[in-house]
DNA sequence: GCGACAG
DNA sequence: ATCTTGTCGC
């Protein structure tokens, strides 16, 4: 597979990305919700993908996974869900507690493509998923306001259509940028990266996914109870 | 050609 | 992302 053939089965997958509100994920009542990240061994050798589960809306930890394989793609702006969706799949088929709601580090439709890895991590799982990015990889807003919780639009090249968010999620801090997955609408997307937040800048699956993926037990420890 | 560029 | 010391600010 070269990088032209990849383009296209992005561009063939975007077509089957769900964001519409008509078909948005009823969060009602969710149980529980997921996280997820990726980090590397040895230069980049080994890949380390974590999948974390809180409980809502206590925001506990009740399980994580950890999956290790063999780094088998390099990173590409625009292409690097191919190069983590493995090892998140493999964390994914270990987990017993399947979250109703998955938060992936990584844009999702805010993408050249219309396909980021929570969108590309959402199909595959079928399952409702959001981005949660730390920063931007495609679109444009309006400069964001520097009030906790201030949020823009963020926009398409053509600035016609809304493809994410950017929320300033903790006073000082880089803003995040937020963008759906797959199966609910931007609205309910930034909702439920609020509704995940506890004072730091990243909500508390990514948070917790971070420690687990980047090898700090004594964190996870504490996390833990 | 030049700049931009998730993790 | 990862490698890494000190340092500025709340």
């Amino acid at each position: 597979m070269n990088l032209e053939q990849l383009k296209q089965q992005q561009l063939d997958y975007a077509c089957r990305i769900i964001t519409q509100d008509d078909f948005d994920f009823d969060f009602s009542e969710p149980r529980y919700i997921g996280g997820t990240d990726v980090g590397f061994e040895n230069g980049g050798e080994i890949t380390r993908a974590a999948i974390v589960v809180l409980s809502y809306p206590d925001l506990a930890l009740v399980e994580y996974k950890i999956a290790k394989i063999k780094t088998a793609f390099p990173y590409i702006p625009g292409y690097l869900s191919f190069r983590e969706y493995p090892a998140l799949l493999q964390a994914w088929q270990q987990i017993d507690h399947k979250p109703d709601l998955l938060l992936v580090d990584g844009q999702g439709v805010a993408h050249p493509r219309g396909i980021g890895i929570a969108s590309h991590l959402g199909l595959l799982l079928n399952m409702p998923t959001i981005g949660v990015a730390k920063k931007r990889l495609y679109g444009q807003h309006a400069e964001l306001a520097g009030t906790p919780l201030a949020y823009e639009k963020l926009m398409d090249k053509s600035a016609e259509q809304q493809i994410g968010w950017v929320l300033r999620s903790k006073l000082r801090c880089n803003p995040l940028f937020i963008s759906t997955g797959h199966r609910v609408s931007q609205q309910t997307a930034l909702k439920w990266v609020i509704n995940c937040l506890q004072g730091y800048r990243l909500p508390e699956p990514t948070r917790f996914a971070d420690a687990v993926a980047s090898n700090k037990p004594l964190f996870v420890r504490r996390l833990q109870r």
